[in-house]
Parts: C-alpha cells; structure tokens; sequence
DNA sequence: CTAAATGCAAACGGTTTGCAATGCT
DNA sequence: AGCATTGCAAACCGTTTGCATTTAG
C-alpha cells in the first residue's frame, strides 16, 4: 500500500540484491505487516498470491535479506525464526502469554563491558521476556 | 572435586528437588565445568560413568532443573540450548568462530524502558556476538 | 509394593540440502 | 541458450512424546 513496486526494487537493488518476483513480495509484506512474522507466517501470507510458493523460497529470500542487512534475524527460547524489518539497535520484549514481540528502545548507551573489551562486538541482542500490559489486564479480570 | 556427596545433595533439595543419581552427576559436572554446556555435551561427559545414560533423561533434568532456578536455559542465534549454572544477571558473549560463550557483568542497571513500564519483565537476555580476543589475534598471525 | 525416575524408539517441527524444473534476458 | 530463481522431496537435528522398564524408599 504504502509502497509502489518501483520504490520496493530501488530497496532491493540499494541491498545489492536482485528484484524478483517472491523478493519484492516478501520484502512488501515486511514492510507493511511489522509484527516480526516467522517464515510459517510470511508463506502463509503470500501463499493466495503466489499459489506455487513453497517455504524453500521463504528460507532463501530471507537468508539473501538478513545477509544484505534487509532484516535481523531474532529467535527467542530458541524457538522458530522471526525477522524484522527494523534493523536498527533496539531491544525486544516477548509476551509469553499472547506470543506479541514489542520492540523498545535501549534507552541507554549499551557500553561494552571491561571483559569485552578486546573482542570484536558485531551484534547485540537484547530480548526480554514476561507478560504485556494487555495480557496483565486480562488476567487480573479473570481472577 | 569441590563439592561433596552431601552438599550436592543439599543443593538440590533447597531448590525443591529430589537429589537421584543422575540428577547428582549433572549438578556435578555444571558446577566443574561451567562452560555453558549443551544437553549433548552433558550426556558424552557423563557416559562413561552411566552406561545406561539416555538423551531423554538429560532433558527431564534440565527441564526440572531449569523450573527450579538451578540452570538457566541459554540460546545463541535459535540454535542448541545452552545450560548456565549460573542464574544470576549477567550477559553473554558467544564468539562465532570458536564457539565459546564468555560471561560478563552487566555493568550498568538495566532500566525498564518506557514502553514497558506496565510489562511484567520476567526475565532479561543480553547476548553480544562477534570475534573474542583469542580469535582476533589468531585471525591477526593468519593475515 | 508403590511411586518416581529412567530409557527406548518413534514422532515432531523448523530448517537445510540436493537436485530438478522453471523463468528471465 | 545460459544463468539465476524457484520448488519438491528427503534429510537433518535438537527436542518432545508415549510408554515400558528399572530403581529406590
């Protein structure tokens, strides 16, 4: 919606990645759909559009994303895959209750610690894990 | 070697949890070796004392284990659970050449954001990842 | 003797692989 | 035609499951 589709290729192509077909549409649904879809999500998704679409796809599109910086890739509890659009530093929170990912912002300098110091940081996860304010809500008419 | 019989034993009752023979060796072997092992590298290590060791009984152990805050389940890039005997705060550093995960201190309070301030934080997750020191001067000699 | 702990084998789920089919220029 | 992209089916690997067997009090 918010994108046309020459707007979406001049994206691919600033990624040094080649605009497909399957590319441009994944990279359309992330765009407009910023809730950390896992693969399972992005296939089922595009799967009306695209009839012949297999999961295989999915895996090699968003590989060719994450290592030209078009998407992080998350995991939490070492679960499935979620990719984020947002590449940016920010930190994450999971509900594990409804399964929502919230971002935040660090809302601090993350310095590297003194034992780190000689190590080459590339990337910094920083997940958080509980119960959101609308599952808390929820709960707390229940009982 | 540091801890006997007894005090293994102990340990695991105070944490509400009967103390059997396998049970004993893990809580063993993590405090000798606290090199975040994974549920394989537990199993190998303990074999040779019990034959009869299975796969399924590493985890029962650190299920339980892990519901009663004697390990802390790790995970690095959605991959093979780690398993941290120690459950305080603290971050960790997993060098994505050698493999090995460093501890270091959190050496700033971590202050709950904004967007989260109705969110019932239960548990906070702080990984880095990069090249440690060890492999940066190796990668140094090569070049 | 009973309940808990352990072990086996199969199933599971997400991901990766090898290779064939298809599409694009 | 030739190379990249896509798709299929099978393999893979860590983990979980159901259930049978063993162990310990």
């Amino acid at each position: 919606m918010k994108n046309t589709i020459k707007q979406l290729k001049e994206y691919l192509i600033n990624h040094n990645i080649k605009p497909s077909t399957i590319r441009l549409k994944v990279l359309e649904y992330l765009l407009n759909n910023r809730i950390h879809p896992t693969a399972d999500d992005i296939y089922k998704n595009l799967l009306p559009q695209i009839p012949t679409l297999s999961k295989t796809s999915i895996y090699n599109t968003m590989e060719l994303f994450a290592n030209n910086g078009v998407v992080k890739i998350l995991s939490f509890d070492g679960k499935e895959a979620h990719y984020d659009v947002n590449t940016e530093l920010h930190g994450h929170f999971k509900c594990r209750r409804c399964g929502i990912i919230y971002d935040f912002n660090v809302p601090f300098d993350i310095p590297i610690p003194n034992e780190l110091k000689e190590f080459d940081v590339k990337e910094v996860d920083i997940n958080f894990y509980g119960i959101c304010h609308k599952c808390n809500k929820q709960r707390g008419q229940e009982m």
